[in-house]
DNA sequence: TGTTAAAAAATGAACGATTATTCATATTAA
DNA sequence: TTAATATGAATAATCGTTCATTTTTTAACA
């Protein structure tokens, strides 16, 4: 029972996914979304209590995803320069292997503040803060120089490697490969913040 | 008779600015841009044809100023890494100052390519632009090393910027002032594509 | 193992609320 | 007076959500 639950649900968030990114939030039709999921509309209710629900439940199971294939990522190296990169290279791979789901991340995740007035996206937060954190190791470690402020810096390299998923979405062929992009952009950072 | 029409449609765009801005696009009724500018709902519909051609005009509008504004402040400088720093300072500066039009860039221009198909935000472009010819300048000049790639590094400092912004319209209270968030951007950036 | 009754899950047509857009009419300007 | 603008009530289409009904699952019992 319990266990027939969640695959259900899944099931509807699968099938949200994949609609969600193709129309927007707003442009999906319910109807669409139990189409694609291969049952009918009232089930959805059984499972969801209203549209924002889908979305909610979608960035929870996405980004517990992302943010324990990340925490694995880096446990894999000890020095803090290495861990930058290699965070930059799986962010950019995560996205290029879950295209739908990065084009929900990009695009209504910014709106989330706007619909769902008291959802605090505090995965997400956990995301930046595994950036914060490696700075501020490097800090501790004498690698960063002390005058870098982490709360502005894992913000800018964040956004450094969003807005860089962002114009692969939004495009059709990708431009550059992700090693290249990930090394660059971890090298702009990495050599802007040595002590 | 021109005359009149662009400033009512200004008047429409100014309310729609406020509004798109408080409740998001989807969510902004045409009676309260009404409302807001003072005329009937009737009266838009001489001016715009559809709900989402409002929205294109003031992306139109804002990012022409926008550009404007950039590229003067950029002229006043003729070191390229004096131009970075000065990009970053007024980029942050104009989202303080129009914290309405940048929550609208930040959210709103993210779904642009869902809503409006065939939308092509050139003026965007134009302003990524502005940063890959200061890069491209600098490589000439020998400041910046060859390695750099300008398409990469023009997204990823744009990017920076970007969620520093982001983070600032989404949140109550700033907690870095514009000075520090836009020096310390801007170094990870100069110091990482030093030559 | 087969039967069956109660509970749980699923269905999808119908409802009702919302709202972009229109247009017959009124107002203002030329 | 005529043309241009503006009005806002009415229209029409859309869709999230509900719920009476049907189907499936569960488990108790012979």
């Amino acid at each position: 029972m319990r266990h027939k639950n969640n695959e259900k649900s899944r099931k509807i968030i699968a099938a949200a996914t994949k609609i969600f990114a193709k129309k927007g939030f707003y442009k999906a039709k319910i109807s669409e979304i139990a189409k694609e999921a291969g049952i009918a509309d009232g089930t959805i209710y059984i499972y969801f209590k209203h549209k924002d629900d889908i979305l909610i439940a979608l960035f929870e199971e996405k980004m517990k995803e992302v943010l324990g294939n990340m925490k694995k990522q880096i446990s894999l190296e000890s020095d803090p320069f290495a861990k930058i990169e290699r965070f930059a290279y799986f962010h950019l791979k995560l996205i290029e292997d879950n295209k739908d789901m990065a084009e929900i991340i990009q695009v209504e995740l910014r709106q989330s503040s706007k619909f769902m007035k008291n959802y605090q996206n505090k995965k997400f937060a956990q995301y930046l803060d595994l950036i914060g954190d490696i700075i501020q190791e490097g800090k501790e470690k004498g690698l960063i120089s002390q005058d870098i402020i982490p709360g502005i810096a894992k913000r800018a390299f964040f956004g450094a490697l969003d807005e860089m998923s962002r114009f692969w979405v939004l495009s059709k062929r990708r431009k550059y490969d992700i090693e290249t992009a990930a090394r660059q952009i971890s090298s702009y950072f990495i050599n802007g913040m040595k002590n």
